[in-house]
DNA sequence: ATGGGCATGTAAATCGTTACATGATTCT
DNA sequence: AGAATCATGTAACGATTTACATGCCCAT
């Protein structure tokens, strides 16, 4: 449901099309949720159809015309009317965590490897984001990125502890 | 999908219901995953069908026979297997953050109760991970535990700096 | 010419939650 | 007496992913 809402917010920055949604999402916010075009495109066809966003249709040169979607007044109040209600509780999924959990009948080595993996994907996003830093523009920007930084950081600790508890080094 | 080997993993630890089932992951494994009954027992009764796992009736002093689930030997296998493959991506929903995001028009007394409310429910949780700390018996439980622990402890310092910069004092 | 980015969409399938239904027991 | 815990389940609905389908531009 808050895909409708993530939408909504970005769009009461700038006008933007679904594929600009998506690549803000996957660049700045995906600390936040993630978003996927099939939930997307439906998404705002049905804001649409309900008036809580317009759309022009704007031609290019060699290519065919792109939708840039408009918040409306609508929208913006139904935006504001969400942002006032209590958040919902975070939803996660950590299936790396899940599975060292569940892991107690794999060889050490595999351990190994695994955790291996997971400090490079970590160390990987960490870089990212360090370049990602610079394009927060406003505080609200900021503190997001400070938190996905502050999170990374405290894995990447907590991932040399367990390199450290099994015997890697 | 990772419902099914959640219960294949713990089920390889002992016999369970889909009642202890729940409780397990809502006591220990909430920073991990969430399941409710909706998904558990019918996830218990295609892994049955499938023979991955098997169930006896237990009878009780007054109340009806509960069924105790095991892992037969092809859910272990299954579920090694399963373990062998990369891990997918977390899958994270962040309401509270992406409203923080979103939030730019929201007057700052309202910002400002929402960081609070924030910060209570994460000093609630850290308490609750001090108490269950002791209930970790093994490295893996003890390695998931120190997770939770770090991440919530990350976040109050990120709350206690944001609400520096509300001027919140 | 090959791959990546721009750009929009749909359909099927699955995944998962919520709410409902039931009922005994034990703790406060 | 009333609330919490033990215990099992289903149905309806909603949310989301994945895979497919299409096609042009630009840089290497």
């Amino acid at each position: 449901m808050s895909h409708r809402y993530l939408i909504l917010g970005l769009l009461s920055e700038r006008p933007m099309t679904g594929y600009d949604v998506k690549k803000r999402v996957k660049e700045s916010l995906s600390t936040v949720m993630n978003a996927s075009y099939g939930t997307l495109y439906p998404t705002l066809h049905r804001l649409l159809e309900e008036g809580a966003v317009e759309v022009r249709q704007v031609p290019q040169k060699g290519r065919p015309a792109k939708k840039v979607y408009n918040i409306t007044r609508m929208g913006r109040q139904e935006l504001s009317e969400w942002l006032r209600q209590p958040p919902a509780a975070d939803q996660i999924r950590r299936e790396f965590l899940l599975k060292l959990y569940l892991a107690k009948d794999l060889p050490k080595q595999e351990l190994q490897a695994m955790v291996i993996n997971r400090r490079d994907e970590t160390a990987a996003q960490l870089r990212l984001l360090d370049v990602e830093r610079d394009d927060a523009h406003n505080p609200h920007q900021q503190w997001v990125m400070d938190y996905a930084l502050l999170i990374c950081r405290a894995e990447m600790d907590w991932l040399k502890q367990l390199e450290a508890q099994l015997g890697m080094g």
